[in-house]
RNA sequence: GCCCGGGUGGCGAAACUGGCAGACGCAACGGACUUAAAAUCCGUUGACCCGCGAGGGUCGUGCGGGUUCGAUCCCCGCCCCGGGCACCA
């Protein structure tokens, strides 16, 4: 058959028309014939359309779905929205639109592109967070955790971004400014705030991370257990003198307490505001209000003497109090011991207003400084501090703990700079929280049989401060479940964080109304074998997801202790050097690049252009060189399908360079996804080809086209469908099996083996691949030109490295 | 400041981590085909030096040292870029 021109945009209609009509197609069989593999891409936010990060994520996750479905594995591959969040409500208020009609525009476009692109998803599980059918399980979830007293309702100062007019959790602060708004500075404000009891679970979040230790980058368990900040040490109780109040401090070095020259409170602590009175509480005051817009890259540290002093417990001494700004009040006690002499905050604190310095830790091999200029803050050995002189710093603080115990002043003490998880947003367009506001029973939880609370459709959202959703009576104004009367709905709807850290159980029964998910449904498919997505997502999402995880385990709904078993975090597109996003303006469509080139090529060339895991710079120059390489394989088969034979001379070359790519591209998705090189060997085997194909018998011939499509097969799926059908099979490809590898075949008769004198090669000499290193250096010495080189020196040494090198070391 | 990554041709990158540096692709150049161009096919292409030539030599993986027969890879000390954390007591 003569080569026929490759039509990229006829052939990917067709193809994707066909699989879009057929629901069937990617579904898992789910019935326990084959093992199962789940794999999961991190699920986009409907902003409108596809951006590059999402074709790089997505192609990464459909090519290896496509290879474990040939592998014969029974695949889950599903796909859906996380369609909450504040863009759909700007997008309101600038455009006149709903969020729900602009959501769902949103995500009907990008669904087609995600279809035009050729990914293999199951869409009947397609899940959609803003619908009620979702979110009503976000609301049944919440119960169970306020039963449980996982989600609780506190008072507290709360970060607030002005522009967003809303909450922020701490997590999305960014030195001291809005995640969103970069530039604006964060306000602290009052609230009544609903929280998430995850502290409850730090310790939990670190133990299990021994259980995907194998299969999650190190990097961002190492992040996640920083964010955790677990750090081991004593509370101890100063005594307020002429009160009877403690001023409770946390210190890690409860060894160092005999050199403590200070008490320092945050400004926020509750004892600071009943110290500091007449002119110290204006001073206060305006401290306080500092604290939210400080800027911690050039924060001086600041404080007063508030005319105070309190007792140190072990040697009864007496110490100023103060209050610092640089005290945290939400870490800790809020309060802390001053040790100048051996904290490095401290000492410049202390050495600023003329506190003394103590020092009471000497090196282990060393004096007890004099006057030191810095703070010692290694362990050593303890000094001046009575009856624990002589110990070292590490007993010193187990057995000071246990007396601050006995004696009740004090206890060890474990604390972490993970604070709970406050999901309370003034926002419209999010989960309603399920509570009622009763004037005589209080806060009431809506009942079950109640849920869903539907978000109210008619709403008008101007963008002013209080939520929108305390304008809309039929919604505010309701019934006391327990009581029957009057009462107010909560108006408070959840972090979308919420929404993002349980789909993946519900893509597994999507259609479920009597429960989340049947625990039986899903317990064989998790934990999920490979999650995919952006390294951005490395503390929030991934951190609530495996939170959320166990609690759901506690509810008993969740086999797992951690829901994902492996972790791939793709590198970043970035256009110039900068993360592509929309504030920049610098995102690029990927419809325009399918248009011209193809979904094949595109998603060749994202795959091609870095190792998945790299950062990659967005630059097309190279694309032509993928839509070549696509129509290179094209004209190849087409051409030789039922083509002529030729004498079968260069029949043993091309099997050889075949079975050498299948060994390539196999090993490359067992153990590291460099998918580049992947594509770099299919390029090899493909410019084999074209210098063999002459010389081909009819069946090799036919053996090196088939295989060449279903090596192709994952990462281009139209053209090698296309392909597949053309040479008269049926079926679709990427249910095939994978083409096996046969190390005979690929095994080179003779090699060139490199020899060096000193380190430099000064020839090369052929042997067989299996020579031993006797025949090896036989081989070398014998060599002409290493002949020459040797004469009238003395070999000192041979290194033979069989199959590598030979290297000779003369004198 | 601390903790991770990373620095290789004109460009994106390989070298599976101690064994031939630069696979594959882009760009560039040459040849074939063509009236011509495009497309396609076949080549060349790290820098410098010697040679008419086949060929040979020196240098070369951010910089400076070290270990080794041999270092992009390991060790020590720097420089630059990206990310995370940043008064967490």
């Amino acid at each position: 058959m003569p080569e026929t021109p490759y039509h990229h945009q006829e052939i990917e209609l067709k193809w994707s028309g066909r699989w879009s009509s057929d629901p069937q197609l990617y579904q898992a069989a789910d019935d326990g014939a084959k093992p199962r593999y789940y794999v999961l891409e991190m699920l986009p936010y409907p902003s409108g359309r596809l951006h590059m990060g999402h074709v790089r994520n997505y192609s990464i996750g459909d090519t290896l779905a496509r290879y474990q479905w040939m592998r014969g594995y029974d695949v889950m591959h599903p796909m859906g929205w996380d369609a909450f969040g504040l863009p759909a409500e700007n997008a309101a208020i600038k455009n006149k639109r709903h969020p729900a009609e602009w959501t769902h525009s949103n995500v009907a476009h990008m669904k087609r592109q995600l279809q035009r692109l050729g990914f293999a998803y199951d869409w009947d599980r397609e899940v959609n967070t803003c619908t009620p059918e979702y979110y009503r399980w976000n609301q049944w979830l919440f119960l169970r955790m306020m039963e449980r007293g996982l989600a609780y309702r506190k008072t507290s100062l709360v970060n607030w971004c002005p522009e967003c007019a809303t909450v922020l959790a701490n997590e999305q602060v960014e030195n001291g400014c809005c995640w969103r708004h970069e530039t604006t500075p964060v306000e602290q404000r009052e609230r009544d705030q609903w929280f998430l009891r995850i502290t409850h679970y730090a310790e939990q979040l670190l133990d299990d991370m021994a259980q995907i230790e194998a299969g999650w980058p190190s990097m961002v368990l190492t992040m996640q257990r920083n964010w955790i900040g677990r750090s081991e040490g004593t509370e101890v109780d100063f005594r307020l003198k002429g009160a009877d109040e403690n001023i409770r401090v946390f210190t890690t070095r409860v060894d160092t307490i005999y050199g403590a020259t200070c008490v320092i409170l945050a400004p926020e602590h509750p004892i600071s505001k009943r110290l500091c009175t007449g002119e110290l509480a204006a001073t206060l005051k305006a401290m306080v209000d500092d604290q939210g817009r400080k800027d911690p890259e050039n924060l001086v540290k600041e404080g007063f003497y508030t005319g105070h002093t309190a007792v140190n417990p072990y040697n009864g001494q007496e110490v100023p109090v103060w209050v610092g700004n640089f005290i945290l009040w939400g870490y800790g006690t809020g309060a802390i011991m001053a040790v100048p002499a051996h904290d490095e905050r401290d000492f410049e604190f202390c050495t600023k207003y003329g506190i003394p310095i103590v020092p009471v830790i000497r090196p282990v091999d060393g004096e007890l400084a004099v006057n030191p200029t810095e703070a010692f803050t290694e362990y050593g050995i303890m000094a001046n501090s009575a009856e624990w002189t002589g110990l070292t710093s590490a007993e010193g603080r187990k057995r000071m703990s246990e007396k601050a115990e006995k004696d009740g002043f004090g206890k060890a003490s474990i604390t972490y700079r993970l604070k709970d998880w406050g999901v309370s947003r003034q926002r419209y367009w999010g989960t309603p929280i399920p509570m009622v506001h009763c004037p005589a029973c209080g806060v009431v939880p809506v009942p079950e049989s109640d849920l869903p609370v539907v978000l109210p459709y008619e709403i008008n959202i101007t963008g002013a401060g209080r939520s929108p959703l305390e304008n809309v009576e039929s919604f505010v104004n309701t019934k006391c479940p327990r009581c029957g009367n009057d009462a107010r709905r909560e108006t408070d709807t959840m972090d979308t964080f919420v929404d993002s850290s349980w789909y993946f159980f519900r893509y597994v029964d999507p259609h479920n109304a009597q429960a989340p998910f049947s625990t039986a449904t899903v317990t064989p498919w998790f934990p999920v074998d490979q999650y995919i997505g952006g390294v951005t997502h490395a503390i929030l999402h991934l951190l609530y997801a495996r939170f959320w995880c166990k609690v759901m385990r506690d509810i008993g709904i969740v086999s797992v202790d951690e829901p994902f078993k492996c972790l791939f975090t793709q590198g970043m597109v970035q256009l110039n050097g900068q993360t592509m996003s929309k504030s920049k303006g610098n995102i690029v469509d990927p419809d325009e690049m399918v248009v011209r080139f193809g979904a094949d090529t595109c998603r060749l060339f994202t795959l091609f252009a870095a190792p998945p895991e790299k950062d990659m710079d967005w630059n097309e120059s190279s694309v032509e060189g993928q839509y070549r390489f696509v129509s290179r394989v094209w004209r190849f088969v087409t051409r030789n399908i039922d083509a002529g034979s030729g004498s079968g001379s260069t029949d043993q070359r091309a099997l050889r360079k075949l079975h050498q790519t299948i060994g390539k591209v196999t090993s490359d998705f067992e153990n590291r996804w460099h998918f580049n090189t992947s594509i770099a060997a299919l390029m090899e085997l493909t410019n084999e080809l074209y210098l063999c194909e002459a010389g081909l018998s009819a069946s090799v011939r036919a053996e090196c086209a088939e295989k060449l499509v279903l090596l192709l097969a994952p990462f281009a799926p139209f053209v090698s469908e296309e392909l597949w059908e053309m040479m008269g099979r049926t079926g679709p490809l990427f249910k095939q099996p994978w083409p096996q590898f046969d190390a005979a075949l690929a095994a080179e008769n003779v090699i060139e083996i490199p020899v060096q004198i000193g380190g430099k090669v000064r020839s090369r000499i052929l042997a067989a691949p299996d020579a031993s290193q006797e025949t090896l250096e036989q081989l070398a010495l014998a060599d002409m030109k290493i002949q020459a080189l040797t004469a009238g020196n003395t070999v000192a040494k041979v290194v033979v490295v069989p199959g590598k090198l030979v290297s000779i070391v003369v004198k």
